[in-house]
This record gives structure tokens, C-alpha cells and sequence, in this order.
DNA sequence: TAAGATAATATGCATGCACATATTAAGGTG
DNA sequence: CACCTTAATATGTGCATGCATATTATCTTA
């Protein structure tokens, strides 16, 4: 019957997946037990275990304790987003990259962003204006925030060489983050320096990152126009 | 030394977590061997096998076969996106949902879709245009392409009651698909359906799945102002 | 010395077993 | 019948072991 006799876990997490899309398992229905599994396929219900807890990660199938696995009423669509350092996606599109450091200064942290990035009440952080450029073009316009609390290292860094983005990740590893996307139109400084005209629609990106309770740095990236974000599903 | 006294493998994550963190691995570096952190840890090289397989999943180490397992030199800031079923985005956040189909035929696939889209040549594919409302509000635009050789019964389908987007989940599962997110300026059009002002930036998201070979649909997303895309990492 | 065969080694995976844990079903009691 | 206790059960996890596989180091050999 099962053409791929394969007895490793990806094999039997391919003919899982089969039944699947195939509709041998409804969507919402139970489907057999690990052990039941790993008497037809004839192999461990380790073997088994291993493919539903993958196909369980892609929330494909939803399993609990002791009411078993049954198949994902709403297969939400999960995409994995890699957000790679902007001078490494730059390089993998062949072209060359450079930064140029606008504005550097320490400040204290602007109302707006008390909330989310809670800092040593009084305490300046370092703000930072980059353009970062795609073979010598605006390829995005960066604002960030480092909490000098959590990278202190940063204070005596010009960021004229090293990108903040490039030190940041190599030098204060965070924990976790919240990123978000949106989009804005440029106004007229921003078009100016993504060497467009105002109003065009702009992809953007702002993220935190936190070292367990620490906040390390907010930042706001804004893509020249024609940016498009991708990834597979 | 260690406090986390678990030998549970999320414990020993945690703890492998902490030194890389902590710099005592410094990035680039070699980290020991599954066999040695098991006597370490006093666990069996399964349960640390899982941990670090567990943090090469999330692209905090780097692991080869013979050669050993390293921290990453460019923790690749991967992020998971969940794309609900627009139904289910409005209604987690309080609102009530509803849609309006604003046109509906068939037609044949235009040209600009030929390369990513392919379809039989010469049949038509079943073409609409859908507005999402949140709390009666205009949430989405929608324009979307279903191959009707993917998903036959859709010819059938009004797509008043349920919409493309939710039967789509439900009736035609697919097995991979490429997405992407950018920005637009709203045109008169839009702006009117969205009820914005022309000009307006505008968060978009396009999308096509296949299952297998065979492309199911293509759709494109535009979200009303203000519209952000969350996640965590 | 350079190229190719061979051995060594770290991770990858499968197995069989035991026990933990969450959750549901069944049973008992007032 | 409602409520609580207890048992049953499916998944979750850990362990010891053995072999597979990719990759690197080493040893031949021309």
C-alpha cells in the first residue's frame, strides 16, 4: 500500500502527511495512536512519536495527553521569517553594501517609546540615525535606541565602521523580541533620503529585543520603495 | 555550579542557553561534545542531543557531522509568523467579523501571473474581489486567483456565506507556498473600499500555495491603514 | 609531494523499555 | 443528580545501546 517504505521518521511523516492532504484524515478527525502507527509501519513508537511531534510543530495536527491527535481544524499558517543582518541580505543579492552614520547622540528616551522600553528612570540611551545603502542606492533608513544599562560597550562605539545592527547582534545577544511590520509614507526628510518623493508607501520594521528582563535596543527600519519581504511556507 | 538541576531537556537548554548568552561559549566557538555534556549533566546524549537540536532549530548553534557542534557567528533573528484565517484575526481581537464579495467570474489568468502561477494554458481561472470588515469597518481587500483544476468544487462555491479565505483553508490543503509583504499606495479605488484617502501607505501581503505541483491559488492582501503585523521571536 | 584510499569521530537516527503527566472516563457517595 | 475520587489511557520524556552517515584526519602510494 505506502510506497515510501522508508522506516525513518521523515518517511513516515511524508505518507502522515499524505493522509493528509488527501483527505484520509478529515480535518478535526482523530487518527490512530502512536502505538497503532508503529505497528503498521513496523517500527518504534519513538519513530512515530518524532514525525507527529514535527508535523505537531507545524500545526498540522493538534495533539493532547490523553485525548490523542487529531488533525488541525484550522492549519494556521505558520511562516518562518528569517530577518537576516541588512549588510548580509544586501551581499546576497550581489551587490556591495555601505553605511553612512547620520546622527549620534545620547538622549534621553522619548515619551512614546516608555512604555515598551523601559529604561533606568533619567538614564540617556544612545540614539543613532544610519542609511544603510545597496550598491551606493538608499536601501533602508534605520533609527535605533541602545539602553546603555544593557550594552555599556556601545557608549565608546562610533558605529562608522561596524554597523549598530552588525554589533548589536555579535556583541549583546538578546533573549526574545517583538517585531512588527507596517507601512508609512515618506515625508519629506525621509523621501529625500531614500531618494524618493514624499508620500510613496514605505515597508517598515520595528522591533525590541530584551536580554532575559533587560531591554537592549529599539529599533524602526524603514525600506526604500520596491522592498518586498519573503519567505516559504 | 549549575542551578537549573533538571535533566529535563528544556532544562539543559536552558542552561546551554545561558552559557552562550553569558559569552562562556564565545560565538564561532566550539562547544563540547554531546558525549561530554551528557556526563556533565549526568543524562543520557539523547536528552542533550534534543536540546541542541532544539537550538540549531533556532539557529543559535551550528552542528556537522564530524566536525562538531559551534555557536553561530550570525544568530539568523528568525521569527515565526501565524497568518490566521482573517475571520479568526478580527474576531481574537473582540470585533465582529463580516465580508462582502464585490465581484466574482471567470477569466482568464492575466499575463503578469503567468510565470508564478502556471495553469493549463488557455482555461480559466476563478477570479475575486472580497472586502473584510472588523466591526463594520473595512479591514482588507482581497483579490484573489483559484485554479479551478486545483480545487474543482470552488466553481460551485458563491463565496458569500464562507469566504475564499476559509474555505480555501479548509477544502484545499496545500503543501508549500511563497508569501511576501510590502507596501502600497492606496489608489482611488482602493482608498475608496478602504475608506482612506488616495496616497495612503498601505501594508500588503501576496501569496500563493501549491499542493504539490499543481498551484491552488494566488492572493492578494491589502490591509486598511494603521494595520501592523506582530510577532515574537 | 600530491592524490587517493582508509580510519577515526561527532552527530543523526532507530529501538525497546520505563516512568511521568495531563486528561478523560468511570465509579462511588451523599 | 451533583460532586468528588479513582482508574484508565495517550502522549511526553528519559535512558542505554547500536548502527548509519557525513566529514575530517591520517596514512599510503605513485
Amino acid at each position: 500500500m505506502t510506497l515510501t517504505e522508508t522506516n525513518s521518521w521523515t518517511g513516515i511523516r511524508a505518507e502522515l502527511l499524505r493522509r493528509i492532504h488527501d483527505r484520509v484524515w478529515q480535518p478535526g478527525a482523530q487518527i490512530p495512536h502512536e502505538a497503532d502507527l508503529a505497528e503498521e509501519f513496523g517500527c518504534a513508537r519513538t519513530t512515530v512519536n518524532r514525525a507527529l511531534r514535527d508535523l505537531a510543530d507545524s500545526g498540522l495536527v493538534v495533539r493532547k495527553r490523553r485525548a490523542g491527535t487529531r488533525v488541525a481544524l484550522n492549519p494556521p499558517q505558520r511562516a518562518t521569517l528569517t530577518i537576516p543582518i541588512l549588510r548580509e541580505e544586501v551581499e546576497a543579492l550581489g551587490r556591495s553594501y555601505r553605511h553612512s552614520l547620520l546622527e549620534r547622540d545620547l538622549r534621553p528616551l522619548p515619551p512614546m517609546l516608555h512604555g515598551a522600553f523601559q529604561v533606568t528612570l533619567g538614564s540617556d540611551v544612545l540614539f543613532l540615525k544610519t542609511l544603510h545603502f545597496s550598491d551606493e542606492r538608499p536601501y533602508a533608513y534605520e533609527e535605533r535606541y541602545i539602553n546603555l544599562e544593557a550594552a555599556p560597550e556601545a557608549r565608546d562605539r562610533s558605529f562608522e565602521d561596524v554597523s549598530a545592527n552588525e554589533w548589536l547582534v555579535h556583541n549583546a545577544p538578546y533573549s526574545h523580541g517583538d517585531i512588527s511590520f507596517f507601512a508609512v509614507n515618506a515625508d519629506k526628510t525621509l523621501s529625500h533620503k531614500l531618494d524618493t518623493s514624499p508620500g510613496t508607501a514605505l515597508f517598515a520594521m520595528e522591533r525590541i529585543t530584551w536580554a532575559g528582563g533587560l531591554p537592549i535596543t529599539h529599533v524602526r527600519l524603514i525600506f526604500a520603495p520596491g522592498y518586498r519581504m519573503r519567505t516559504e511556507i
